[in-house]
DNA sequence: CCACTATGAT
């Protein structure tokens, strides 16, 4: 693979260019680019001015070979058959207007006496096969060149590989090339060399390229720019990005880029998703002067659309009208619809009037975008003027789906629906823009897309009532409802849980022939499961089973979490059984659900069971699910048996996550082993896994509970110094955690500062702080609390567990001298209950 | 149409 780039960057390091391989290069410069046509003046002409005889000669000629039918008898050309000569066959056959005439002409001059093809005719014949795509009556040439034993000159070689590739003909280019040279009827240089590389860089084939790069080398031929330009197109081409830009470095040290390789370059950075880099290159040919054409324009243009540059696309399209270039339709037509694509439709209505100015016709497809992305009738108005009068039902019809897809999109459902009734022609014409709109042109039936554009819009905007009107409506004319029409409505009433009407519409639509697919299923099992009807949902499954539809796993594990958040973990067990019985393996994340949900109802033993019986039946547990069984363990305080699940995860190749540690941190706290949750925190840095505020919350807990505080303000403040900002439940976790360490005042500190934050903190926070701070026998600010507590609405009701704090709070601050008056005035202005 | 797991308090 990286044998072709060190082979090239070998040879760019040896001193190059004897003055006549300069000399050579100049010329190949010049016939390089050129078309076939021009190229056969420079190289395939044996001489320029032929005599006013030969003209004579040449001009008959062609007129007896176009006149129809030809006549092999003609006395005429008995004439001139000992008048030919090797430019005369050449330019007679420039001359012809056929292939067919230039084959009858060759070869009726090969069976003249005296005269012989030379390399100037037969490639004459062989252009005039190349560019008209003749690649069989080409390969009969070549072998008849090869009986003839005419000699090339290695220049006029190259050009007749060069017809051999422009029509495909790459293996028969390389035998042509290899016996060629084993007769001895050319000795390739470089220029020959050039042509059939070129040729292959066509075909793609790399190692085929290889090879012959080895061949020049061992030759002892210098590469030059002609020979890296093919090699870089093929790497382009197949996608070698490191080969392709290797070879580019080195013909930049060379000094060797063109316009053409530039543009090669562009072409494929963009090809390669790399758009910066494309435009990069064209600024950097701006800034060198160096044109791009139109083509490579163009394609630039639609590949950066194709990424979804838009902006991008749009720039390049400025820049290149700076330079004198004027876009066609299809530019303008990619542009608009990139634009209007990207919502920026006045962008896309500003390269409409330009075009237009610029005399540019706007076509159905342009129209069809800016319309679709349009809700403004008065424009509306004005694009539909556009349409010519003989533009056919189907075309005006499109049209009219546009405007309809255009309220859509802006959820202008009025305007659409009426503009649906009228040409249903069930609105009579009143004097809305719409009517005026739509006035002069005929009135078309809508169809099946037309409803289906409308009635997903409806649905968007949670008309589903009107929705299934539209598709009653739509029947009466007789126009069939599709798939996407009865799954988008059956999928908006389970979603609005209306499961009989579901029912109804999927038995339409199999009586109309179309059968449900695993959309239409998906819904109504999504709606079973929403509604926990595990009956229900089993028998869908039994129908989905029978005519091969999966259910989405995203349901099935809904359903078990909805029964779990009952505490019904195990009808969600049963249900999962009863899937199996179904044919359906449940997915792991559902099995987790149902773990979660037993280990919350308290039966760890029975979810270890389950998640045993799993391993052992092929099932492959993920990190969550081994998770939530360390999380069961933990909670009901069996640290042991997590050692045991760690062992397992790491057997089977998985690392323990953050959530992992946390889960054990938190286990190992509530435990009161706080020590070695600490040990944890420092293996988790160890191993870079990185603590999160779960982490250092938890550990705050932990420490407070231990009656460590101060601890716990060491690990908020670590917290903060990694750059892991505090949430509302680390600040709730700290402050409660100092209040119950009896250091209210620091507690005090860390409320307004989280009050600043524009963090609450809730009831229960202010309570602890309230009754801390009376602790403390700080009074004035157990009275600040106490406002806040009636200002934010957090007084206890009598029944509430906190009312006695809040009371005896109230009758300790009253009794004090720097708070009596206060209370007071709170009880005055109705904001306490008298006790 | 890839979902399941971790922190405070109640």
């Amino acid at each position: 693979m990286e044998l072709l780039p060190s082979l090239i960057r070998m040879q760019a390091s040896c001193k190059l260019f004897k003055p006549c391989a300069l000399r050579s290069l100049v010329s190949f410069k010049i016939v390089y680019y050129s078309t076939i046509d021009t190229h056969s003046q420079t190289l395939g002409s044996s001489s320029s001015f032929p005599s006013n005889d030969d003209k004579f000669v040449v001009d008959s000629l062609i007129s007896i070979f176009t006149k129809q039918p030809f006549t092999p008898n003609n006395p005429e050309l008995n004439q001139l058959s000992p008048k030919i000569t090797s430019q005369v066959v050449e330019s007679v056959l420039k001359g012809l207007n056929s292939w067919k005439n230039a084959q009858i002409f060759f070869k009726w001059a090969l069976n003249q006496p005296g005269f012989k093809h030379n390399s100037y005719t037969y490639n004459a014949m062989a252009s005039i096969y190349s560019r008209t795509q003749q690649s069989v009556p080409l390969r009969v040439l070549i072998k008849d060149i090869l009986n003839s034993c005419c000699t090339f000159a290695p220049g006029a070689f190259g050009f007749l590989i060069r017809c051999l590739g422009n029509v495909g003909l790459i293996q028969e280019a390389n035998e042509l090339f290899d016996k060629m040279r084993l007769i001895g009827l050319c000795v390739p240089n470089i220029y020959s060399y050039n042509c059939l590389l070129e040729a292959i860089s066509k075909s793609g084939s790399i190692d085929l390229m290889e090879t012959r790069l080895k061949e020049i080398h061992s030759l002892g031929l210098q590469f030059d720019k002609y020979t890296l330009t093919p090699i870089m197109q093929a790497y382009c081409n197949s996608g070698k990005f490191e080969e392709a830009l290797s070879v580019y470095n080195t013909m930049h040290k060379r000094g060797w880029l063109d316009a053409h390789i530039y543009s090669m370059l562009a072409v494929s950075y963009c090809k390669w998703g790399k758009v910066d880099k494309a435009f990069e290159l064209v600024e950097r040919m701006d800034n060198l002067d160096i044109k791009l054409n139109e083509k490579t324009v163009c394609v630039l243009i639609h590949g950066f659309l194709k990424q979804s540059h838009v902006a991008k696309a749009v720039q390049l399209f400025a820049k290149l009208q700076k330079a004198g270039f004027t876009g066609d339709v299809s530019v303008y037509d990619a542009l608009i619809g990139g634009l209007c694509r990207n919502k920026e439709i006045d962008k896309a209505f500003c390269l409409y009037s330009e075009m237009k100015e610029l005399g540019i016709q706007p076509d159905v497809g342009i129209l069809t975008k800016l319309l679709s992305s349009c809700s403004d009738t008065s424009i509306i108005a004005k694009l539909l003027e556009e349409i010519p009068e003989h533009e056919d039902d189907e075309t005006v019809l499109r049209l009219y789906n546009a405007v309809l897809k255009g309220y859509s999109n802006d959820g202008l459902m009025d305007e659409a629906c009426h503009l649906l009734q009228k040409l249903m022609g069930t609105k009579s014409s009143t004097d809305s823009l719409i009517d005026t709109a739509f006035k002069v042109k005929r009135m078309i039936l809508p169809n099946t897309a037309s409803f289906s554009i409308v009635i997903d819009g409806l649905l968007k905007k949670g008309m589903l009532d009107l929705a299934l009107s539209l598709f009653i409506d739509m029947q009466i004319i007789a126009c069939k409802p599709n798939i996407l029409i009865y799954n988008n409505l059956i999928d908006e009433l389970c979603k609005s849980n209306r499961l009989e009407e579901t029912f109804k519409l999927m038995r339409e639509m199999k009586e109309s022939g179309l059968e449900p697919t695993h959309f239409t299923y998906n819904s109504i099992y999504g709606c079973l499961c929403r509604r926990k009807d595990v009956a229900g949902a089993i028998a869908i499954l039994k129908e989905m089973h029978s005519c091969g539809h999966h259910p989405w796993i995203k349901y099935s594990t809904l359903l078990v979490k909805e029964l779990c958040a009952q505490g019904r973990a195990l009808e969600a067990c049963h249900f999962l059984s009863n899937m199996v019985q179904e044919g359906f393996l449940p997915d792991i994340v559902s099995y987790s659900a149902a773990f979660s949900g037993l280990i919350n109802i308290h039966e760890v033993d029975k979810a270890l069971h389950l998640f045993k019986d799993l391993c052992s039946h092929g099932h492959c547990p993920d990190l969550a699910a081994f998770n939530i069984m360390i999380n069961g363990l933990c909670k009901a305080n069996r640290l042991t048996e997590v050692d045991n699940l760690l062992n397992e995860i790491a057997t089977r190749g998985l690392f323990p996550s953050v959530v992992t540690y946390n889960l054990i941190i938190d286990g190992l706290c509530k435990n009161g082993s706080i020590d070695k949750a600490m040990l944890l925190l420092s293996k988790m840095l160890e191993e870079n896994r990185e603590p999160n505020v779960i982490t250092y919350t938890t550990l705050m807990d932990g420490l407070c509970r231990a009656g460590r505080p101060d601890d716990a303000l060491l690990i908020w403040n670590e917290m903060q110094r990694k750059g892991c900002t505090p949430n509302r439940i680390a600040f709730m976790a700290l402050i409660h955690g100092l209040c119950k360490c009896c250091k209210p005042t620091a507690a005090l500190q860390y409320l307004r500062e989280m009050e600043r934050k524009k963090m609450e903190a809730d009831q229960y926070i202010y309570v602890a702080l309230l009754s801390a701070l009376l602790c403390d026998l700080n009074f004035p600010s157990a009275f600040e609390i106490l406002r806040e507590i009636v200002d934010r609405g957090f007084l206890p009701g009598s029944h509430d567990k906190n009312y006695m704090i809040v009371r005896d709070a109230v009758l300790k601050l009253s009794k004090d001298d720097r708070t009596s008056s206060g209370i007071q005035v709170l009880i005055e202005e109705g904001k306490l209950p008298t006790c």
